[in-house]
DNA sequence: GGTGGATATGTAACCGTTTACACGGCTGTT
DNA sequence: AACAGCCGTGTAAACGGTTACATATCCACC
């Protein structure tokens, strides 16, 4: 593999003017400046990136460390990081699945030298430690994190208010009596979220009943035993809000099984909007979360700290979380939004051009 | 930040035997050791991974290059590349988008220096021409490559035995007259499933027609045009193959727009075994495309190259796509299958333990 | 014709590691 | 007592770039 070196005895010139010519220093005669292209070009040069970033301290790469790959949720949140990256001509190390919170350390100083920021998502309270000492050695970025942390930069997503739209949009339509199915306890998502549940019946002047208030752990099987659980209970609910859609759509399969029908017999809600929801029938009322957006903002946010680390002051973004208004809430608004919220503009706008 | 140096001075010992230290060499001395790892600690020393791998010319990295990272696909490729390097200790660097396949290039040089190896998705016949020339580079693998390029192991998904296996469920069913609804012109996988369609149909004796082979784009819209069009022929067929699942959605919504029943009227099936496949109803039968593995293997198939650039042979695995029998095909099978290629077992196998 | 200021180029130090080689001190052999 | 061998450690040369600084050349000007 050609070097610098083989490029300047090619060109007869020095390492110093090919690095010039290459970076385009206008410090170099026409002359100079052929002869060395023709020699890259000729010896197929590739300049070592690693080496130049020894010297530069700039690598033109930033981390992304998640706690998981798996699920629409994390791909898009790659997906928007990446379209931000790559438009800044950055390039994205990935790691994922941290499932100690010393793991999240090790991860970002396997990194050093490496990467020029990190874009941290640990939703585990124990993970805020290690980021502080990460956040020590270079630019950190916090998605949806438990807790900020101070030099830190964050954007989340708005779990309160989508969560209290979601109910409030129930009781608009009638319902006094909104079961809630909890997501994984110390899940920082799961808190906001049962918080907005809360703070919309307090609004609506009704009184919280723990009985109502079934837990659940995202997952759809859990969601299958809390519709159990739900039917179980002697003054059965008009409504549920489920902390997310998986779990939204085990609830339905449960009721299902029992010969109950949604909405007639009982509305369901879920939360965020994965692609099934609008496929569902009835298709399911939920709350949009915007992944691709997160990652997106996540990069904009860490750029100036990436230029000039240090110097730019923290700042934290919320994204907000509209509700998709669908069948599945019995809301009469169903058949107008459904258009606009239905799977057709979501698929041809970013089909998949290539690839199976 | 502290470097070797810096710890070295610390410890009142050299770099070199730092970096023995480090290294876990045997040549050092206990006291030297202790000495070495208690200034380390006390400095918060990160060794700089960059300057590491320039002397050794290791990176413990590979580069990986997608043409675009939406859909479940892409996600579960990386997610398979992840884990299995993960396994390996190795870093992961991402870039997708390679609408030029120039780009495919340049993309692979900005990581020279950066990693050891690279996995390479690039479905375009255009883009064989840049791979060759990477190859010479670093050790390349391949993803559903158009075609071979010597030097390249490649690991696909076996589309045609896949599509042909599809078509001949139908055929036992009962089936004789089998349209298609084809993916985008050019496209490698969608040739091999359009060559799957025509290989049952002749092994079963029954001449190809034209009129019931229509185009498509891989995309649900375009599968709903496809639905309309199937519907305008005067000897409508009874079974239709769509060559992936996004178009058989919008197929079968165009023929319910339109009245008909499926699988009654008109039996359908699919290729990929997207997520809301199975969610549909009737459920969709289609053909399981295991994103997932295709990553692993991948990661698996270039690490001995990475070892040792150069000296180990290509080889070439073709991953089993099996069909995967629900309710859209009409065949009887459905209901003992159901469970075990339903939704369940998918969802709490690999349920999103964190994340909302 | 000597001076001064551009302009083009080269030399060498440096970025933070690894590692071949050299060296000094100790032990054990003859 | 001299010497071979081993062990622990240090010195210095890479790795492949960038860049401050020095130098050489040329031209214009007084």
């Amino acid at each position: 593999m050609a070097t610098i070196r083989d490029v300047a005895s090619a060109a007869s010139v020095s390492i110093a003017t090919v690095s010039r010519v290459l970076n385009g220093s206008p410090r170099v005669s026409e002359d100079a400046r052929e002869r060395v292209w023709a020699a890259a070009d000729q010896l197929d040069y590739w300049p070592n990136t690693a080496a130049r970033s020894l010297t530069t301290q700039r690598t033109h790469a930033l981390g992304v460390l998640l706690p998981d790959l798996f699920g629409e949720f994390f791909s898009e949140v790659i997906r928007g990081i990446d379209e931000a990256a790559r438009a800044q001509k950055l390039q994205v190390l990935i790691s994922s699945s941290h499932a100690d919170t010393q793991e999240v350390l090790l991860a970002a100083r396997s990194m050093r030298g490496r990467i020029d920021g990190l874009i941290i998502m640990a939703p585990d309270e124990g993970s805020i430690e290690p980021i502080q000492r990460i956040a020590r050695r270079f630019p950190v970025l916090l998605v949806n994190p438990p807790s900020s942390v101070d030099g830190c930069s964050s954007v989340s997503v708005d779990n309160f208010e989508g969560a209290r739209a979601v109910v409030e949009h129930l009781l608009q339509n009638g319902h006094r009596e909104i079961a809630m199915v909890r997501g994984p306890a110390g899940n920082v998502d799961a808190e906001d979220r049962f918080r907005g549940y809360r703070d919309a019946l307090a609004a609506a002047g009704i009184e919280a009943e723990s009985r109502l208030e079934i837990a659940g752990a995202f997952t759809e099987t859990s969601g299958f035993q809390a519709g159990l659980e739900l039917l179980s209970l002697k003054n059965r609910p008009t409504a549920v809000f489920a902390a997310n859609d998986s779990m939204a759509v085990g609830l339905v399969s449960a009721l299902r099984s029992r010969g109950l029908q949604v909405p007639r017999d009982l509305a369901v809600v879920g939360f965020d909007d994965i692609v099934i929801a609008s496929y569902l029938s009835p298709a399911l009322t939920t709350v949009h979360v915007d992944a691709y957006e997160l990652g997106l903002r996540a990069v904009r946010l860490l750029l100036p700290s990436l230029e000039s680390p240090g110097s730019s002051e923290q700042c934290h973004e919320v994204l907000a979380a509209p509700v998709v208004v669908r069948e599945s809430c019995g809301s009469s608004q169903s058949p107008a939004m459904k258009s606009e919220s239905g799977r057709d503009n979501k698929i041809t706008q970013r089909g998949r051009k290539t690839g199976p």
